[in-house]
DNA sequence: TTTCATGTAACTACATATGTTACGATTCGG
DNA sequence: CCGAATCGTAACATATGTAGTTACATGAAA
């Protein structure tokens, strides 16, 4: 199965734009990605629908941020996205009339929810801020070893 | 993405068996779940290789759980099944040269693996007999309900 | 007015789960 | 022993969903 990968790519897209002075194409972003500007098009509008970032035409247009990066955590964007299914793995029949098949679902689901419930208490826990943070102390780690 | 029903499938199927006397062929458990026979055996002979059920061949053939329904959990089906993927959402690009984005995926994978782990952790607790027992309670409030 | 950029629809490419067909191998009952 | 029942498995078909691609309209700046 394909998995979607748009809250990767779209947190790796929002960071290099953190860092970047003035709005960024989806050209260059989708240079940067390894995909395709118009599947930038596509996934940054999501955000932009969510007032997270706006876009500009025209020359010298782009996308830019327009939140705080101690706001937006990862499940703000997993929102933005329109909250794509995590699991993959499901149930065969979602409305069993079987009891035997009642059962079974009552347990996975149990099991799925609590595991989701505390994915997303995580993603509530980290903001963009935090990984830029993080992405400053990679940085200098990687240039004290060089040194 | 279409979910892997697998795991819903075997034990819909393994409970029914419990619940039956000698063996059940594939074609009966298919009609049960309302999957393909082929489908059936394919899936099923993976718990055959992790010694869960056995199947004979010929006249009155079938499947037979091979294993204590006390013992067997949830996670033992899982890995019996091969240990499928379970989030349908994941990293763009996995060995990323950007520091960002390997900030990004460190802080991604870090969520993903506690899900996973209380995940395992909840399938390690339920076994079949305890889904067999929760059958069983379901059944005997649908019959007070009736009465 | 030309160029650069987003916005969007429509189609293609690809991956994966499941379904289907076909046939071989094995076991049992008569 | 023969034939029906059943699993084992390969090969192919179908369905669904993600990402890529092409095409063109819209809008803004030089
Ligand atoms: S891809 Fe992150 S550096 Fe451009
Ligand atoms: S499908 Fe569970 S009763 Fe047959």
């Amino acid at each position: 199965m394909k998995r979607d990968s748009r809250l990767s790519s779209v947190l790796h897209a929002l960071l290099h734009m953190a860092e970047h002075e003035g709005p960024m194409t989806s050209d260059a972003l989708g240079r940067c990605l390894g995909a395709n500007p118009v599947v930038v098009r596509r996934t940054m509008g999501l955000l932009r629908e969510a007032g997270l970032v706006s876009a500009e035409r025209g020359h010298s247009g782009g996308w830019r941020i327009s939140a705080d990066l101690r706001i937006v955590s990862l499940r703000h964007l997993h929102e933005a996205l329109g909250e794509p299914a995590i699991f993959a793995i499901g149930n065969r029949n979602e409305v069993p009339e079987c009891l035997v098949e009642q059962a079974v679902n009552a347990a996975l689901d149990k099991a799925f929810l609590e595991a989701e419930a505390l994915l997303m208490e995580r993603f509530a826990d980290v903001t963009l801020a935090d990984l830029a943070a993080d992405f400053t102390r990679r940085h200098a780690e990687r240039r004290a070893t060089k040194d």
